[in-house]
DNA sequence: TGCAAACGCTGACACTGTCAAGAAAGACCG
DNA sequence: CGGTCTTTCTTGACAGTGTCAGCGTTTGCA
């Protein structure tokens, strides 16, 4: 993960920060930020401040304010890999398991890590496609969710040998709009407000859905 | 609508503009800005000055930014309520179809009202419990959605005499989640640039959502 | 050693939302 | 009619933002 390589040039017996160091500290104060007051309070002035430089050093490490949510949005990624490869691999072998394990780890990500999944899902805050690091991570995600989803329902091929990606995408949607409800309040206070019961109500519904869509 | 609405004291005959007329003129110059840069060139001071006041006039309209979104998000909840109420209407008499045209109708209204589907359902936009007006729009749609899916899903009863939501949800997971997914760029270009393409992509997709929800 | 690049700082600019205070104009009341 | 109150709208200010420019200092390398 970005945030905790240590691959730098040895600078460890100065007293300085090294360069590395001062790049964590920018993105350290960005997540702490992003996670105390939402992404709106994601200042480069006020990340800056709390990781004690000046309001203009973190533009030597990137180059504008959303540079940093890329990088943020691509560790969120990598995050959610692994939140669905360990639920995908904990589940048993049955194709229903793993396909309800995969939509209850996408969930449990959204409701315990709600802005980064914003960042992640809305395109004004960083536009992917500038970002090539990023834009993989987020690729690798989709391509674990189609490859874990269409084993399941048994993807076909059409006649350009492309996969039909509809029920890997009905599937993904179904999940991603719980999320998205849930993270903003429009399904009421009526399935609790700790986490832990918004997220066993998140699974009684998406109970129902891979249910329907087993056959 | 807020923004025709005419009920006003009768100073036509003045030359000025009336007090409704601000107001308006305000709206209007909100949504063309939402509409043009999106919901982040929305600024105050922008507005004003398309309307022709000064840079505080809005102010005595609104209390701030945020009662402005309340406002455009309750216009857009009353349109997305049109956009279903018809598409409902005009569906044959099966309840699939009635369900299927309902999704159809919401994903329509996304993909040709995208800043204002995105105002209506980010929390942090505007708090829509401090905007009873809005929140009351916003609860007619869900009602519509729960009467039209729960009457399509055979809604039961719980212990406590409680509708059980769990299908409504469900379904609505699914059209709100692609709806969303196709909004931000997530399902690439695969599915075509023009809206008329993505339209005729998520009914496909929805078709087959639908088709597994029947049973 | 010398030099160029990287790094970090201060200062400035244009922009934002919003508070404060005042001016103009209509409404109400004696 | 005169006086006062309220609404409407103004200008001015303040603190905050992202980011460009310019200037030292440090670092890595030839």
């Amino acid at each position: 993960m970005a945030l905790t390589k240590s691959i730098s040039r040895d600078t460890s017996h100065r007293d300085t920060l090294s360069r590395d160091d001062v790049r964590a500290s920018i993105l350290q104060a960005s997540i702490a930020l992003m996670n105390e007051g939402g992404l709106g309070a994601l200042s480069m002035r006020e990340v800056a401040r709390r990781a004690g430089v000046s309001h203009q050093a973190p533009y030597h490490y990137f180059a504008d304010r959303e540079a940093i949510l890329a990088e943020l949005a691509g560790d969120g990624f990598d995050r959610l890999h692994d939140y669905m490869v360990s639920a995908v691999g904990l589940a048993r072998n049955s194709r229903a398991d793993k396909n309800r394990a995969l939509g209850e780890a996408y969930i449990r990500f959204a409701l315990n890590n709600p802005e980064v999944f914003r960042l992640m899902f809305r395109a004004e805050m960083c536009d992917l496609s500038r970002y090539p690091e990023a834009k993989a991570k987020a690729d690798r995600c989709f391509e674990l969710v189609a490859s874990t989803l269409g084993a399941g329902t048994g993807v076909s091929i059409d006649d350009k040998g492309n996969p039909d990606l509809v029920p890997v995408i009905a599937a993904w949607s179904a999940a991603h709009g719980l999320a998205t409800l849930m993270l903003e309040g429009k399904l009421g206070e009526a399935f609790g407000e700790t986490v832990d019961q918004r997220e066993e109500a998140a699974r009684r519904i998406l109970a129902f859905t891979s249910q329907q869509f087993s056959r």
